[in-house]
RNA sequence: GUGAGUAUAGCUCAGUUGGUUAGAGCGCCAGGUUGUGGCCCUGGAGGUCAUGGGUUCGACUCCCAUUAUUCACCCCA
């Protein structure tokens, strides 16, 4: 039996890397522009960072992680988001001493233990930034502006920003003990997860897709509606300045996110097009976090971007991303003096930065020409003892199928001014 | 963890009520033209019909299990 992908992780061909190079390319400019630095995190840390970071009562910590002990004994998981690692890097390399803000990207793989779906994979790809220190309202919305800019660059359209606040833990300790006094009388009527939640964390409840707690939630008092002062002047300004842009939002009071860091400011970017794992982008405030993780009580924000997502969208919008550049020359020889002729030529070329691919199965004349075409050479050359001894050859054009005499010694010249 | 669909060549797929050497198109290799691609023609390589068991004189076809895969639930990027 030949040995295939683990379940959940696919390659990414030659024939397809271009669009990722492409997105990839897009975005670390994009961060740049706004003065994000690119950070590389490891794969793996200590589960422990995972369990504080994105939190115990989370799915993805209870039942998603790739967890195992090294052969040190430690306890070792393999990153299932980024921010956590980031902000570990953040503490560990004191990076609270340096110029505040401090505002870092990333392009990482991530792994989930979970089942395979459209747009849902067990090692994916996430594009994020953290912005850290810097805890006004400009700070949310210069992230939000960084990803619509980043959509619109690519010519993606319609995608919803569906925007929340979750206030702030002493807000939210308020709203939880009105919430769990609304719910109390009618936690008999829930789903065994959510009557595990209430006591958890009642806030998930407002999430759950079960028929009967979404008509007990239905009339809960909101969220939204029962932040503190200062929180609910933060989610203002980042809707007035959001307004002032021209950035088109909804307000969803649904959103919680799955990860428990988040604080105040929380929103994902969604498509209707792509399958039931239609949100493209995730992300929030989350100013307890480093404080969390044993480092100086500093704010941030930040969001996961999932690749394989975004180019789903782009593809169901029929965005076209431009193909690799063709070979610029392709190199036959018949015989073994016209070989020896065209390796060195061939060297020559590709040390001034020519693409050049030569003949390397001795095979027919008539073979390596449609081997030629198949790669999609631009020019083709054909050396056989005739070339060799007048230092001539003909240069075909494979687009026009015009041939051209040449002298070997201006070849060089030829190629690059034709590239130009 | 749960539910449903699918599994035949590298890819996309045929394969009759169960019948003997399992097919096509594309792709790959070669030849037709021993020095020039695309079009055309000819030939070749490539299959434990996902795996294991069962029913049957006989199974790619029917049944069961397993595995993989797709979509969905939960949850999330």
């Amino acid at each position: 039996m030949p040995i295939k992908a683990p379940k959940g992780t696919r390659d990414i061909l030659p024939e397809d890397i271009y669009q990722w190079n492409f997105v990839e390319e897009k975005f670390a400019n994009l961060c740049k522009r706004f003065g994000y630095k690119e950070i590389r995190i490891p794969v793996f840390e200590h589960t422990e960072l995972f369990q504080r970071g994105v939190g115990d009562t989370t799915d993805i910590v209870q039942k998603e992680m790739y967890t195992f002990l090294d052969k040190g004994g430690r306890s070792i998981s393999l990153r299932p988001e980024g921010t956590a690692g980031v902000v570990r890097s953040f503490i560990e390399h004191g990076m609270s001493s340096l110029p505040q803000p401090v505002k870092l990207f990333y392009q990482i793989t991530a792994y989930r233990y979970e089942n395979v779906q459209k747009g849902r994979y067990r090692e994916f790809n996430q594009f994020g930034a953290e912005l850290l220190g810097a805890s006004d309202p400009a700070a949310d919305v210069e992230i939000i502006t960084l990803l619509a800019l980043f959509f619109q660059d690519l010519g993606i359209k319609n995608l919803e920003l569906n925007l929340n606040s979750i206030g702030c833990p002493k807000c939210r300790g308020e709203y939880n003990k009105k919430l769990r006094a609304y719910l109390e009388s009618k936690i008999e009527g829930m789903c065994d997860t959510c009557k595990d939640r209430f006591h958890r964390n009642p806030l998930r409840i407002l999430d759950c897709k079960e028929e009967t707690c979404k008509s007990i939630v239905k009339d809960a008092p909101a969220l939204l509606d029962n932040i503190c002062d200062e929180c609910r002047d933060h989610f203002k300004k980042v809707t007035d300045k959001l307004n002032a842009i021209g950035i088109i939002y909804n307000i969803d009071k649904g959103i919680v996110r799955g990860l428990d860091y988040y604080t105040k400011t929380v929103f994902e970017f969604v498509s209707r097009n792509i399958g039931s794992q239609g949100t493209v982008c995730g992300g929030g405030r989350y100013d307890g976090l480093v404080e969390e993780c044993g480092g100086p009580p500093t704010p941030g924000i930040g969001f996961a971007l999932g690749v394989e997502r975004l180019l789903l969208e782009m593809q169901n919008q029929g965005i076209e991303i431009p193909k690799p550049e063709a070979p610029d020359i392709y190199i036959g020889a018949i015989g073994e003096k016209a070989e020896l002729v065209s390796e060195r030529l061939a060297w020559q070329l590709r040390q001034h930065n020519i693409t050049c691919i030569k003949d390397i199965m001795g095979r027919s004349v008539k073979a390596q020409m449609k081997y030629a075409d198949k790669i999609g050479a631009n020019y083709v050359l054909i050396l056989g003892d005739d070339e060799i001894e007048t230092n001539k050859a003909k240069l075909k054009d494979m687009r026009t199928g015009d041939t051209k005499d040449i002298t070997l010694d201006t070849l060089i010249d030829r190629l690059i001014k034709n590239k130009a």
